[in-house]
DNA sequence: CATCCTTACGGGCATCGTAAAAATT
DNA sequence: AATTTTTACGATGCCCGTAAGGATG
């Protein structure tokens, strides 16, 4: 089970074609078929079905195992590099969308390389090195650490924390209350912008509040239109208050049960001495709002 | 980067020597000269330094995405193999020392396997197949997961819960409280017993409360000499409360701040329909002492 | 000088590409 | 019939073992 037949199994899997996995990794079409036979002959399993080309079983539970191998491989690769490389002289952060706060946006040196990626993919930009620091933003309890995927083998610090808030449009019955708990609107009309906001998915396992079913769901990263959806009435949705309380046509109501909150950590490989990564590190772990527990 | 190459290097490594090495895995020592020489090569950098050899810094950092990376390619090898075999008929458990309690106990059908390893240990024999099902045991807040090392790909539910007890000598001052707080007992001195009780790393992490330096260190797995050693005035321990109270010459007391508990967790990888290790796994599930929390 | 690692070299085997055959829509 | 995967086959090159050469304590 070599590592080469695996990036090829994964690479066929994605493209749904052998012949296109082919294309992509620079093989022949025969070379693609004789690597999944071999697998295939390997395991002692049929690991794809032919025509259309798609996981058997066993197949979908080989690529539970093979895509974080692969990843973890990267990330040795890249690890390496950057130790023999030295610390990069510019910074190069991945940064979901919501994790760019005041606070982060205030310290992050000039000169910087900011690329936008989703929460899926943070860890894996981070750990195959295609960036320095990653920034992840998402809903927690105060104590809990953000549940970030693949961040197995990196390290994380809170960044920043701020109060999450519903999004209601102009008018609404609650649009007058000043606080709101959040399983009192656990059967309402829900926006689900996972890219964007809090994904309803989140929102639920942090609550531990049954509800939350997406009613619209809006893909891509745009603040405002997901701000105009809410405005007209399109559903509600949940963004960090700071964020919320700017959207015009809405009003923020800040959500205090239960007590959950919008926070940015910081996700990092082992780093060597010096470079601007660090330094943005050591200017990060200044305390801020919350206090640090005592060691 | 082949992963033949990496397992060869960990070989090395593991045995401080590339003929040892070359002997355990069926090579011959120009063999691995080689492999360890075409890593070199390719991430241009050593990895060794020899006579004596030992990892250099770089190694060092490489042996650290070597060794999970090799785990889970076995990990993954074994879930095929079981995949196609189907459920095992007899069970093997991996378990620590502590975990095995009554209710595991009860639950486990006969004719089973039962394998003590440490806790370091359990996640890998459960991936690589070694092992059906793990159960470790620690200590923990009562809503925190155990801490596991390596346990990423695999699931854990809860098994057991019980209170954590202070052992002390008879006649200790203390040994008349019918309970303890943690933290008034950081600066006394202690036994660690890593692979018996509850490490006292372990203790300090959970219960955020400095302290707990380690005075004795007892190596092994044996509760009874454990107790000898506290009954004798050789320092204090942590065990659970039931164990520690079947102790002849010491005197449990349970402690009450924080709240942290002895709890022992099954791990398992994903599991096919029948068997005796999805049975148990049923089994263990059923509510007992914690009820369990509305989903 | 004994031990251990490295280098040189040759043979076997794996792997890839070309090309033709088979299978499925 | 067209597209896509499989199989056959030959060449290239990788990888391992044998054996000789260095380095080190």
């Amino acid at each position: 089970m070599d590592t080469h037949l695996l990036r090829t199994f994964t690479a066929v899997v994605d493209h749904g074609s052998f012949s296109e996995a082919a294309r992509v990794l620079g093989y022949t079409q025969s070379a693609v078929s004789q690597h999944i036979a071999a697998l295939e002959a390997d395991l002692a399993t049929p690991l794809l079905t032919r025509r259309p080309v798609a996981p058997t079983e066993a197949g979908a539970r080989l690529l539970e195992h093979a895509r974080p191998l692969l990843l973890r491989l990267d990330a040795a690769r890249a690890d390496m590099a950057r130790l023999g490389a030295g610390p990069a002289k510019t910074l190069t952060v991945g940064c979901t969308p919501l994790a760019l706060t005041g606070r982060l946006a205030a310290l992050l040196p000039s000169g910087s390389t900011v690329r936008m990626v989703s929460r899926a993919e943070v860890a894996g930009a981070v750990m195959a090195g295609e960036a320095d620091l990653g920034f992840v933003d998402g809903a927690a309890a105060p104590s809990d650490p953000l549940p970030v995927p693949d961040a197995d083998a990196l390290t994380t610090a809170p960044v920043a924390e701020e109060p999450l808030a519903v999004l209601l449009p102009a008018g609404h019955p609650l649009a007058t209350r000043s606080a709101v708990g959040l399983s009192d609107l656990a059967d309402a009309h829900w926006i689900d912008a996972p890219d964007t906001g809090i994904p309803l998915a989140q929102l639920r396992a942090t609550a531990r509040v049954d509800g939350f079913r997406p009613y619209t769901v809006i893909d891509g990263t745009d603040v405002l239109a997901l701000g105009a959806l809410v405005a007209a009435g399109h559903g509600l949705t949940v963004l960090p208050a700071t964020v919320a309380e700017a959207l015009p046509g809405t009003v923020a109501i800040r959500i205090v049960t239960p007590r959950i909150a919008h926070r940015t950590e910081v996700l990092h490989t082992r780093l060597g001495e010096g470079g601007p990564a660090r330094a943005l590190i050591a200017a990060l772990a200044q305390p801020w709002r919350v206090s640090p527990r005592p060691a």
